[in-house]
This record gives C-alpha cells, sequence and structure tokens, in this order.
DNA sequence: CGTATATATATCAGATTGATATATATAATC
DNA sequence: GATTATATATATCAATCTGATATATATACG
C-alpha cells in the first residue's frame, strides 16, 4: 500500500496533524505497520498541494503551527479506488505474508553462541513486554482523543482479538518450551 | 543486528554463496527477517575484504563462478562478540517488538471501504496462505542440501512449534470471526 | 533549578530495497 | 520442435525510507 494511500486513510477517521499520525503508528498500529516522520510530513505536503487534503494552521503560542489535515471529496475517492486497487493487487500477487524484520528471532537462531544467563534474560525480557501488549490489547478503557476514532473502528476489535489470541499463544508456548533453547555447557 | 553479524551467523552454518544466502532468506528464515542482493553481495565481499570470510571460486561452465564463502576463526569471534552485544543491547534497548509492515492489516483496516466479495477473497486467499505455512513448518522430510543446516538446528525446532502454535490460533480466530467484517451495506 | 519528556515540523545523510543487466541451463507448455 | 518460464549466479543503482538531528517551547519531576 502506497504511503498517500495509507495516510488518506488515517485521514478519513477524522482530521490529524502529522504529529498525531506519527502517534497512531507508535500506539495502536505499531504491531502491524510504521511510517516515520521523514514519510509522513513530505506525504501530507503533496497530497495537500494535489487537493487531496486540505490543511488548517492552528498557531500555538510559540510552538510550531500545528497542521492539521482534512481529507477532501476528492481524497476519499482517490483512497477508495487505491485501497480497490491494492486489496485486487494483493490478491493477484500470491503474496500473502507479512514482511517481518524480527530481532528476537534471529537472537534465538544464534542462541548457541549466546551465554545462557544472557539468553535468559532476553526471554524473560520478552515475555514481559508480550504480557504488557496483551493487556493493551484486552483493555477497553478510555484512550487519548486522537487515538479514540481508530480505536473505535469495527475492524480492529477484530484486529484485536487476533492479536490478543496470538501473544496468549504465545506466551503459553514460550513458558513450555524454553527449557529446549538451554545448551548443556557454555 | 547488523548485517555483517547475520551473514556470519548463517556462514557459521557452513559454506555458502550469496545466492544460497538469499535462498534461506527466501525459505525457512522469510518469516522472520530477509535481506536483499542490494545487501549480501556487498556485506559479503567487505566481510572478505577484512577476512572475516575466505573465498573460494568454483568455475562452473559459462555461468558466474560460484564464490563460496567460508567464515574464518576471525570470523567466529566476531560473529560471537557481536551477538554478545546485540542481546545485550537488546535487553538494553526496552525495545522487544519486531518490526512488522503487514499489507493484510491494513487491508483490514480499512475493509469498510472494500467491497465484501474483494474482502472475502482476501480472506481466503490468507487462510489459504497461512495452510500451506502451517504445513511447511510442520514437514519433517528431507530438504534442498543447502537449507539443511539450518533446518536441524536445535533453536530452529523451537521456533518451528512456536510459527505452527501461531498459525494455528490465527486460522482458528479468522475463521470463527471473519463474519465480524461483514458490512451490512456496500 | 536543572533534567527529562512531550509537543510539533522539517530536513537529510546513510542504508536498503526492488528492479534491472548479463548469461546459461533446464523444465514446462504448446 | 519451438517457445516460454523458471532456476542458477553475481553485480549495480535509482528511488525510497529510516533514524538522527535541528529548532523551539511547555510541562512535570525531584
Amino acid at each position: 500500500m502506497q504511503k498517500e494511500t495509507l495516510c488518506l486513510g488515517l485521514l478519513s477517521l477524522g482530521p490529524r496533524s502529522g504529529y498525531e499520525i506519527k502517534q497512531m503508528f507508535e500506539g495502536p498500529l505499531s504491531d502491524f505497520y510504521s511510517l516515520s516522520f521523514g514519510t509522513i510530513y513530505p506525504t501530507l505536503n503533496s497530497l495537500q498541494a494535489d487537493k487531496y487534503v486540505s490543511c488548517k494552521q492552528h498557531s500555538q503560542s510559540k510552538k510550531p503551527d500545528k497542521k492539521v489535515y482534512t481529507i477532501t471529496k476528492k481524497g476519499m475517492e482517490l483512497m477508495k479506488d487505491n485501497l480497490l486497487g491494492d486489496a485486487s493487487s494483493y490478491i493477484r500477487s500470491g503474496n500473502f505474508g507479512d514482511q517481518i524484520k524480527s530481532e528476537f528471532f534471529l537472537l534465538l537462531l544464534f542462541s548457541k553462541y549466546i551465554p545462557n544467563e544472557t539468553m535468559n534474560t532476553v526471554l524473560n525480557e520478552r515475555v514481559l513486554y508480550l504480557r504488557q501488549k496483551l493487556e493493551q490489547f484486552k483493555y477497553d478503557g478510555p484512550v487519548p482523543g486522537n487515538l479514540d476514532a481508530i480505536r473505535n473502528e469495527k475492524s480492529v476489535s477484530f484486529i484485536r482479538g487476533l492479536a490478543s489470541a496470538l501473544i496468549e499463544t504465545g506466551l503459553n508456548y514460550m513458558e513450555k518450551n524454553r527449557h529446549l533453547l538451554k545448551k548443556k555447557i557454555n
């Protein structure tokens, strides 16, 4: 999916600044996708130049102006067209996997070269992290205003349920099988 | 983890060409990490220049020479040092998540803008793909020679078991809950 | 009262990918 | 028997993206 389509999709949930879009990537989307500021800001500028979004500057006392972008009718159309195209090429491509870079799995893979004690800490920290993630995905209380819209998307309930189930499976597996990674001699 | 450490780690399983290292990334490692040719070949050249690997050219009738790289004692030491450093900074960083770019989850997220029929195909193809993956992870028969070493790593049994459990959970969840994604009206 | 973190945009060097070039063998399809 | 597609094998590079840095201020913490 192009960065343009992705930004338009997020703006379809409501007007946002570039900073707030980044917060979505660092918050609820962090486990599925991310874009850096270096991609987000230029993308918003080009979307604005082509009238796919409009922009209102909210001057804030001495902080840089907050530029709040709103998706236009033209932008909504481009987004829907692109999403249909993306779904179609996803189907045609035959490539249904995700792109993953996992430092954790690389450390596991080469664990025989890493002291037992160190690997133990790696696994402990990963377990702690996953427990936190699980709580986050199950948490149903209030969230900051700019993250509220994405939270209330119906598809997000589906995704959160899936993520919770996957993390629970992962935690159970790791607790039952981590002894398999221990080396006899260091 | 630096590309150098990763290539050395894979060469520690046995001598390989750049092409064969790429095959490892496209095969058994594809769900955890990947590097492109544009990264692998220059990395091998620089590792060779610094004597972390040695290289034997196998001239093949009219195909480009196959350059088979072997990790040196110096290379083994660098790899172990780097792995210990990587594990330590993984622990210190506090960042235990994986880097993921999932076209599938983006399509789910924006599924309300995509026709039911199209999303149905997307989900069907993803399910088919996951079933294939599951078979691959559970398959215990023979594999091509250059992928044999990684297959026989003890840590890989752990990883394959984990992957299988996760995919099974994902498949079950999707089959039970995919109706939640349907829109009433298109 | 200094330090750390949060808000907010912008830029850019450096790293990485994805595509392409080159050359041949082999398998599949028609 | 001819054509097409796929696999082997390395190399290069434009286009893209990230991660770091610059700039400026507010707020919370001890």
